[in-house]
DNA sequence: ACGGTTGCCGCAACCGGTTGCGAAAGGAGC
DNA sequence: GCTCCTTTCGCAACCGGTTGCGGCAACCGT
């Protein structure tokens, strides 16, 4: 039973050829009406379908996208952030018949299921390019393969990057953080070294100077992403007494980590220390207070990222875009209010 | 460019024949160590890769593990338990070297893959198959293609499933509120009709019934298994009036929805309500109060999930297994304690 | 009744690899 | 110098479909 039926098992039994019997399931007009009922029939009662390889190596018809993540997937899954992005590219993607293949290998690994056919096209996470991976990536661009690459990578990616204008949303938070007079606003940042959070973090300092903001090299502190490092990172800030009036944090999750932390240092949030979130992720409105942060619009991103794709695809051309973002405030951010505690 | 390198190509360049190529590519020991090394060269210098369709073709060898999602992918992204799942199947996949192909298709569009051969094995979410996918599975089981249910689905599925002991589990929150002196102890569950959701409504009444707690039909409520749902059934439960000591959730997402309409109604956690959420999502300790909670053990379960497939795609067996919950007692969950509020 | 259409269908080549087997080239042994 | 055996390659068939084109029978008109 597990035995694969083929076009010749249904050719044999019915007495007809091949061809006879592939044109008649694909409602060959050459075909009398009859014969492709008859075949159709058999077809069905015997549950053939055709063999995928097979009829993939003659019609070059798409396959499938591939959704490249990064090596530590873990750190993918436990972000909703990217449980957003996935989202709006699976649905994309289903619209248009596309079944995504998901991996977590290794870049070069992974290049290969383009070269050899398995996907049509590529989505790659900006955040989770390596330099060494540029170049492979590279490569396949230039030879004109369909790559998209969410958020932008490595400058030096030369690829079609769907994206947000982080800077702006940085600079978003600090504006809001200034306007409520706090002065002393410290980034706790990804992972110092990465490109990604390197862009963060200039936008941070220009930031910093554009809104007269205290400059201080004391108030970036990198964390790993992770709510653990957020905490970790803030505390290790509360512990260097580095005078401190707000934090804007890498991610929702930071965020998180950093308010457990201060909660646990006896800090009142906001009243002693505003703390801004990134990406807005359903966490900001769960968690008390709730969390002011810089919305992208994120499952956005993943569907006009598939867009591109598709475009690509279909030999077509697809351009960068920036989204814009938006602050959302909350109630994790106000005013310095100095009357409880101490003084 | 994009043009095609196929193994004429490498051959006709080389002065070999096709065969001699892909023999010295797939380092035969029949070729000549001089000339494999001349082939490979070539090969990689033009960054050729065989076809996979092609040959795919010839060698019947495992190609990909199809995941299929629920209809409403959404709920499922929106749950970080999902994410923790989808860890434990990846995870386990990459080491394995097989690809994810993930869909949100229509059940019968998905099982299509398998007959085609594009993947080689099926993951199935038990609670996202509805009776009307169950005839179709079943004849793919029959047919002895490899599908292993994650968590068991409608009872009429025959199926290989991995999932935890969900009686147990609730089981193990009744009894943890009984202890605390709770007697009305209500049950937001999931959507009524789901098989998954009846499972679980069934361990809650025969926990009621055993533990000795409040049996009340009013104290059962559905719920989409969303934060809103959970919002809404809470705020529906409590405008009812029915006395309320303990709410139990299908869960976290929807316990997170309880804590606020429970906030908002004025209602103290634990004080005078406590609250139990179930699979213990890293959302439970981000809260405030952190979330009493069933923990399941999520990873693990897409990981033996994951495995049981790679067993019965080299033809061997795999056996059904409820792993055991534990619960976690966190700060949601406490005797009633009627100073503050009213009386 | 006969040449010409038309409608259906089958032959065979092809997609891009893999593989069994036989043949040519080269070296060893005598 | 002539067998005989290896080593190294190439021929051709095959995987399971798709497709160009040609053949055959039935049917048409006259």
């Amino acid at each position: 039973m597990r035995r694969k039926l083929t076009l010749k098992d249904l050719s044999d039994r019915l007495g007809l050829a091949r061809s006879t019997v592939s044109r008649a399931l694909r409602d060959d007009p050459q075909i009398a009406v009859a014969t492709r009922a008859r075949v159709r029939e058999l077809a069905d009662a015997l549950g053939y379908h055709p063999n995928a390889a097979a009829r993939a190596l003659t019609q070059r018809t798409p396959h499938a996208v591939g959704l490249m993540l990064p090596r530590s997937s873990q750190l993918v899954f436990a972000n909703p952030y990217f449980s957003e992005l996935l989202l709006g590219v699976t649905s994309r993607a289903e619209e248009a018949g596309f079944p995504v293949l998901l991996s977590t290998a290794p870049h070069p690994d992974f290049t290969v299921w383009l070269r050899e056919g398995r996907v049509d096209g590529l989505l790659v996470l900006g955040s989770s390019v390596t330099d060494a991976d540029v170049a492979g990536l590279n490569r396949l661009i230039a030879a004109r393969y369909p790559v998209v690459s969410i958020h932008a990578g490595p400058r030096a990616l030369q690829v079609v990057s769907i994206g947000s204008n982080e800077r702006a949303g940085v600079w978003q938070a600090l504006a809001h953080l200034q306007q409520l007079g706090l002065r002393r606003v410290a980034f706790l940042s990804g992972p110092r070294g990465s490109r990604y959070a390197e862009r963060r973090i200039r936008a941070y300092r220009s930031g910093v100077e554009t809104f007269g903001l205290a400059s201080d090299r004391a108030l970036l502190v990198p964390t790993d992403d992770t709510r653990e490092g957020g905490a970790e990172a803030c505390a290790r800030l509360l512990a260097s007494e580095t005078p401190l009036d707000a934090v804007l944090a890498d991610n929702d999750l930071v965020a998180l980590g950093a308010l457990s932390s201060l909660r646990q240092a006896g800090r009142r949030v906001p009243g002693d220390v505003s703390v801004v979130g990134f990406d807005d992720t359903p966490l900001a409105e769960v968690v008390s207070p709730a969390l002011t942060s810089v919305r992208q619009p994120t499952r956005r991103l993943g569907e006009m990222a598939f867009d591109a794709l598709l475009s690509l695809m279909a030999g077509g051309s697809a351009q960068s875009v920036r989204l814009a973002t938006r602050l959302i405030v909350r109630e994790s951010t106000g005013p310095a209010c100095h009357v409880g505690g101490a003084t």
